[in-house]
DNA sequence: AATGACGGTGAAAACGATTACATTCCTGTG
DNA sequence: CACAGGAATGTAATCGTTTTCACCGTCATT
């Protein structure tokens, strides 16, 4: 593998000039830019990232958290990478599958001086953990966040837009109305406080019997419909946080010949790929994918340039879309 | 931050001892081993990757591109990480959207030392740049790949998997057997060669007008959906070369009023989670996922070791899974 | 008591880039 | 024609590691 010493001396010039050439910026007699640019070609030269990030201390990469590999996330992504590499950085994807210790393996590359910073778009960490490693280096937390962290955040107004489905299912004439939700942390929480807010305004009870938790995993979907027809009861309306659960779900149900829209209704959250490809198409609030993608980069690098950039709350618009799982 | 010289002074040691115990495999005196830890615990401090990896120019890292982000490959990779962190090696996700520049420019992460291997898991290179890639590098292609490249090669056998597919079609009595393809590269070029040979088998013609052509999004399901029923034709069975395109194109049909199984059969490929959730459930050609990836790796690994090793093209069994989509 | 072996440690040279500073080369001006 | 001064280039230090080689004790062997 060739070297920018090799590079320089097929050039005869200095290393200098052949760094100077392949960063731009500097004053570079053009014959000379002509010959090193030769030489690099000529040698199939490509500078390493070692030499260069121990010498800068600069990486031009950022670290992107998932919980999985969900279509949801392409499109998220993807307008993430875009807008970084408008902007000279690089995106590498790290695969947590939810694992805490995986989670905190990828942070070993921010530690190692392998990337810049990270955007989160869900997390198993603390609070505190959170706010430790947003002290010592850029962070935002996408979609998904925990609360009282000081880090950029990046996120749907979760609670208003589960008061708007909930109240919905209400309008339809729904009076039971269950809740598929999670562990109360994080937007699970609030989206179950918009539920709980959108019941108490219509005078409707809330009957704890008929809030499912589970965790957020596709089987988990399949589990809670399996709890509910268990206990004996049968779905009227259904407000499930997440396509991943309600996908399932309604799978489970169709296996026990319940139907949507014709034996009860369901609204769902994300705005996945797949809510509208299902069979019912699912009701659900979108959240704008592509925009929040690219607001967490943003988020970022305002942190990225200045170390003393206050950190941001972002809200962005979301849209609840009526499809055919609501009668 | 703390480099390795603080800790060595803080410890009272040079910095090759601190090397010693941080690397292990030296011998050291069991006293200052502890010295040292405490000063590394003290100075909470973590080796930077780009000196070490300058140093001993390996990274300990592999590449895995991606063309996009699907629940399918959620499993797959997240058993190639697995296998790659048992040997020390970890796993760095390329979403490269089926761009080729974008694919190219991951590439860079080879070239630039910042990274020891790549896993394909999809490619736009041609045979020729393939092969240009794997004699320098260590390369394995997964589930799809170009042929002619001397690449390690991890896959089922595509054409037997389609032979048996179409041919469970033809055993329901099907005659008109659709074919939902893609350009004749690669895997799906295999599939359709399964397709053939099963009508052919079984005397059946091969009708041109009943091969659909797209690319490989969902969308295209669609659309390959809406194109049929364009030309006046409705389907009676489909033999479908990907699960990402048959759910769209089930969900167009539905929305034309047929339904699967009563109105037409249907048979895919890939045995995504998706496949066995949608309502109704897919029949569709199982890869083994986890195996893949985890034998992906090791392909891989072998060849990282020894630059001599001879790639080698690994078949997995497939399973044929029938659920509801098939009369 | 001299010798050798060996366990434990340190000094210093890489690795490949960037960059502050020094130096040389031009060119235009008085 | 000398010289100032900017443009272009070179020299060498530096980033944080690993690793070769040399060295120093200590201890067993003769």
């Amino acid at each position: 593998m060739s070297n920018i010493k090799e590079v320089a001396a097929r050039a005869g010039v200095s290393v200098a000039t052949v760094s100077r050439v392949i960063n731009g910026g500097s004053v570079v007699r053009e014959s000379t830019r002509k010959k090193v640019e030769a030489a690099i070609r000529e040698l199939r030269y490509s500078p390493n990232f070692s030499g260069r990030s121990l010498r800068t201390s600069k990486t031009g990469k950022i670290l992107v958290m998932l919980p999985s590999l969900k279509s949801f996330y392409s499109t998220l992504v993807a307008s993430t990478e875009k807008t970084a590499k408008a902007h000279g950085y690089s995106m590498l994807i790290c695969h947590t599958k939810s694992d805490k210790e995986a989670e905190k393996s990828y942070l070993e590359l921010l530690k190692n001086k392998m990337a810049d910073g990270v955007i989160f778009l869900s997390t198993r960490l603390t609070a505190a953990e959170m706010n430790t490693l947003a002290r010592e280096y850029p962070v935002v937390q996408c979609c998904e966040y925990v609360r009282g962290s000081n880090t950029g955040v990046v996120s749907v107004d979760d609670e208003a837009a589960s008061f708007e489905a909930v109240t919905a299912l209400i309008a339809r004439g729904h009076k039971r109305i269950s809740l598929f939700g999670a562990e109360r942390v994080g937007t699970a929480s609030d989206r179950e406080a918009g539920y709980r807010r959108a019941l108490a305004s219509a005078g409707l009870p809330v009957d704890r019997e008929e809030i499912y938790y589970d965790n957020h995993s596709a089987e988990s979907g399949r589990r809670r419909a399996r709890r509910m027809l268990e206990a004996g009861r049968k779905p009227e309306a259904i407000f499930s946080i997440s396509d991943i659960i309600s996908l399932p779900a309604l799978r489970e149900f169709y296996e026990h010949g319940l139907l949507c829209p014709r034996d009860f209704s369901l609204v769902s959250f994300d705005g996945s790929e797949e809510s509208s490809v299902s069979i019912p198409a699912l009701s659900t609030v979108e959240q704008p994918r592509e925009a929040m993608g690219r607001e967490a980069f943003l988020e970022l690098y305002n942190r990225l340039n200045d170390p003393d950039y206050e950190a941001r709350i972002i809200r962005l618009p979301h849209r609840l879309v009526l499809r055919e799982t609501i009668r």
